[in-house]
Formats: C-alpha cells, structure tokens, sequence
DNA sequence: TTCGAATATCTTGATGTCAAGATAGTAACG
DNA sequence: CGTTACTATCTTGACATCAAGATATTCGAA
C-alpha cells in the first residue's frame, strides 16, 4: 500500500463516531484514568486539519501548485500593489524558517512567478515581488481553491459553523495569534 | 532570523485581531469580489494546528521524543496488550505512508522502543510491538502531554470550548473522518 | 571615525516524508 | 498443481523543512 488511507469505510448510522471518538474509547479502557479531554478537541483539530489539507492540494495540484507556492504567491498578492514583500515578511507570515524561505523564493523564480532585487537604501534587505505571470497563476488558483474551500464547509450548518467559528476564534486568543506580521494594509 | 515568530506581539485591546482577520482585511481590499468567508475557518483551523503543534512538540522534546516518535508509541501503546500492531495499521491509525511507516518503525526499533517480528501465520505481515521501555516512555510522556493539552485550552471558557468541541465534531462528519483503521477494541 | 552589536539573508547538513516501484508471500481459479 | 491476481512490507530517489551557523550590511556608542 503506498498512500495512506482517509477515506471513510463504512456509511453507518446517524451519530456515528469519528477516529478521535475511537482513539477515546480505546484511551478509556486502556488508561481509564488518564485525562484525555482536551485530545477530544487538540486531537480533532490536528487530525482534521491534515484531512482537509489533502483536499486543498488537490485543487493546487490541478494549477501545477504545490501549496507551499500558493501560500508564498497568495502572501504577496494580499500585500497589494507592488505584490512585494521581504523574505523576513514571509517567514513571519507563512510560519517557516529563513532557510525555507530561501528554498521557496529561489523555486518560484526559477519558475518565474517571483523576481528578487536588492532593497537600495538598505542593502542587507531583499524585495521578492510577483510577476505578471505570478499574478495569474495566483489568481486562477485562488478562484478554485476559495470554492473548494467553500464546497468543504457545505456539509455545514449555520449553526455548526458559527458554533466552529466561535470556537475558533478563541482558540486563537489562547494561542495569542495576534497579526503582527506581515505590511500592514 | 532562524525560527519562525509565531508570538503575539502587543497585548492590544479586547477584542484583538487575529492573523487570519488581518488576512481576510487585506483580501477584502484587495479583492472584495473573491468569497472569502471560508478562509475565516479553514484558514484558523490549518494556522492553529501548526501553532498548538508547536507547543506539544516542546513537551515531547522533554522526554527525548519527536511527536512522530510519540504517535506511533501511542498507538501501539492504546491498542491495548500485547501492545502490537501492523505497519499497515499504522499507516492507517496515523495517516502517513506505508515508506514512512517503515522508516519510523526502523528509528524507533534502533531505539529500543519497538520490535518487529515476522507473522508466522501469514508471513507477509509483521507485528511491531512495543517493548517495556517503550510502555515506560509512552506513560511518561504522555503524561506530560496530557497535561499540556489540558494547559493549552485551559484559557477556553466552558461555553467556547463546547462550541469548538461541537462544531470540530460537525467538521469530522462532513470530511467523512470514519473510524475504521486501528484494531478494535 | 571606529568597532562591536544587531539585523537580513543565505548556506550547509541532517532528517522526515512521499510517490513509485520492488520484493515476497497468499489466495483463487482453472 | 500452476499461473495469475492480490496483499503487505520495504526500497529508492527526490524534496521540503529545519537548526545552526556564515556572510554582508547597518546602527550605535565611545
């Protein structure tokens, strides 16, 4: 077997259990009295977000897009006109190291979606800016990928997704995500 | 700068925006035409897993231990004695490729965690079991893990909680998140 | 001005992961 | 039996990522 399997095996009965419920059960009878509450949400929100990660690199991967490039192209095109930002502002945006950066903006030059230039009045500092054909490509991703994105939440209430909306949104004021980063609007 | 800064920078007002509000901000300028609205969770959902990874992998570094490492002792560990499980199983319990599989078992194996052996009754398959050491491990750092979830949500009132909790659950029926994989219980 | 500290980017080496295919064992069907 | 399809695991090669450190530039204080 070369892929590993995420499809849902069987359509079984309304409240059916996910794989952290099971992953529950089993902690429950083995270690009944270890405290696995917070796995209940942590462990749903790891395991859901590469499931849903699988699905948005199937749309990238119709563009010829590796995710990584899209997230660099779509973070210089939200920076607006000139699409321009330092390497620094892409790590602190993207959550990645310099040294990815740097891996990162040299592939997408070679492909010629980014150009790079020395900063003139501080020459420690790069410029990475989108190309007119970076543009495009962003732009013709980001269309199909924003209706993927809204065709996986379709299975959603009004009152689950505010429900997850709420309950994100304070995920995030624990997690002090505060948006610093990248220029400003 | 070689890591990645994923603090919160100003301790701002109440009710503070996050990363993903800035970013949904500058789209909205940007772009106000392109729907948006399901980037406010997917985007919170995929930013917020790597955010709370971090924070798990720093307790698991205290005990030696990579969180891949960690994840296979654990569902080994939760499939309840003799603590065994096939690499295909582990394929599908963690998501991840049969080669990948094979890898972690190896490093794990070299440690003294797991061992492998040859099925006798079908001899294609291999049981990997845990060692004692590799229970003692486990118990430890999961522990500590435990803890640290705990620690992680304990800024969530009970109400944002149960809403995340809800809405997590609707999120795993709609990406069909099934629990078939990892042996019974 | 000069020199040390700070900053921005890039380089290096190691590593975890995947996709594709190789190997070996089992099952089914004549 | 024997051949073909299937299954389980492992191997190989490519690659994205990281941590640590190297290089180049700017800033600040004596």
């Amino acid at each position: 077997m070369t892929e590993p399997d995420t499809r849902g095996s069987a359509e079984d009965a309304a409240a059916q259990a996910d794989a952290i419920d099971r992953i529950m059960g089993q902690w429950a009878l083995e270690c009944p009295d270890l405290d696995v509450s917070a796995l209940e949400i942590i462990g749903r929100l790891s395991r859901f977000a590469a499931l849903v990660q699988a699905r948005l690199d199937a749309v990238f991967a119709e563009y010829g897009l590796q995710s990584w490039e899209f997230d660099v192209l779509s973070a210089l095109r939200r920076a607006g006109a000139p699409y321009e930002l330092t390497p620094g502002e892409l790590d602190r945006a993207l959550l990645i190291t310099s040294g990815t950066t740097t891996h990162r903006v040299t592939r997408l030059e070679a492909r010629g979606f980014v150009t790079r230039r020395r900063d003139d009045d501080d020459r420690r500092v790069v410029r990475v800016r989108l190309t007119d054909a970076g543009v495009e490509i962003q732009a013709a991703a980001h269309a199909a990928h924003a209706a993927n994105e809204v065709r996986i939440l379709s299975g959603l209430s009004d009152a689950e997704r505010s429900a997850l909306l709420d309950g994100l949104r304070a995920m995030g004021r624990v997690l002090g995500d505060r948006s610093e980063g990248v220029a400003a609007v």
